[in-house]
DNA sequence: GTCTATATTCCGATAGAC
DNA sequence: GTCTATCGGAATATAGAC
């Protein structure tokens, strides 16, 4: 799983790639810098690098790690209902918007042509990943949409967080509850 | 209308405007840079203080521009049917897709907390407007859905380009496909 | 191995040339 | 009035200190 050297610091490499993963969700890929990750770990942002050499190299991770946990989500989930998969996957966007996050495909996709290009790679298998998911629990359980409607959902859950973002909590709890009454 | 000097220069305001707000739909706000305009105009980067002083006024000054736009939009549309209104609608996020662009909102809300001020207060504006208008456009017609369901049509619209751009046509054309089917 | 001092590049902004 | 030469600072990256 973790290509690199020894074990002594990864505690700081952990660290990094969290803080990371935050940032990339709060203001996105191309407004965080190396200081802001620094500040928090009380180290020089040249530091950094020992970790992951290049900023493409840190947004790799990131996407890795995301498609792990996705991954890991799925095995976890996979012997309950398909519906409470689906409410499973609508809890982390709430998650998200607690937190002051967006989801990473949504914080990623907008930015695509600017990201480089291993990070597009990455970002089209998480996305590929997700709607396959999204679209075989339409197809295992019974909703009121087939599995042609995953992108819809997708969509959906991605812009709810963004537009919350502005608009405040209650778009984000109308957008869910809509497509609640949409799906089941 | 335009608060500021003469009338000589109009034509390389107007066209750093539109130059910029083609790139805040391609690369986004933080990723694009002046040095990007002035190169498609033949001016130094530092000529385009003359007609906006910081990034910022260029950003407020792109926002204005498209709420003008949907504005004039509203009223030159008010005297058709619901139901072709809200194709209308439809019809301009195919536009963006083909230009390779994605909606302002697309392209701001998720960089939201990075934006200086005075370009969150507009995008606030923007975005009620819109959200507003869709919402009388359910209110007026015979739709599938109710006025509660106007964010979920901005949130579906706003991803589908941004989807598209990560996983191709398809997608966009199968969630407008869904969309319309949902609500006609 | 881990981190810091430093280099390099690029950005937005100012002051002043024409 | 319009634009350019230049500044000051911030970003990522490299080389080398400990």
């Amino acid at each position: 799983m973790r290509p690199n050297p020894g074990d002594a610091h990864l505690d700081t490499r952990t660290k990094i790639l969290s803080l990371a993963d935050d940032l990339v969700r709060k203001k996105g890929f191309n407004a965080f810098s190396y200081k802001d990750i620094s500040e928090s770990l009380a180290i020089k942002p040249a530091a950094i690098h020992y970790y992951f050499p290049t900023k493409e190299d840190l947004g790799v991770a990131i996407l890795k790690q995301e498609i792990e946990r996705f991954e890991r989500n799925g095995e976890r989930w996979q012997h309950e209902s398909p519906v409470t998969q689906l409410q499973n996957l609508i809890g982390l966007f709430r998650v998200y918007w607690d937190r002051g996050q967006i989801c990473l495909m949504g914080s990623l996709c907008p930015d695509k042509n600017t990201l480089p290009e291993k990070m597009q790679v990455q970002l089209e298998k998480l996305c590929g990943l997700i709607l396959d998911w999204v679209a075989d629990i339409l197809e295992q359980g019974t909703f009121k949409q087939g599995k042609e409607f995953a992108p819809v959902i997708m969509a959906t859950l991605m812009s709810s967080v963004i537009l919350a973002r502005v608009q405040g909590a209650g778009v984000f709890n109308t957008i869910i509850a809509q497509l609640q009454k949409d799906l089941i």
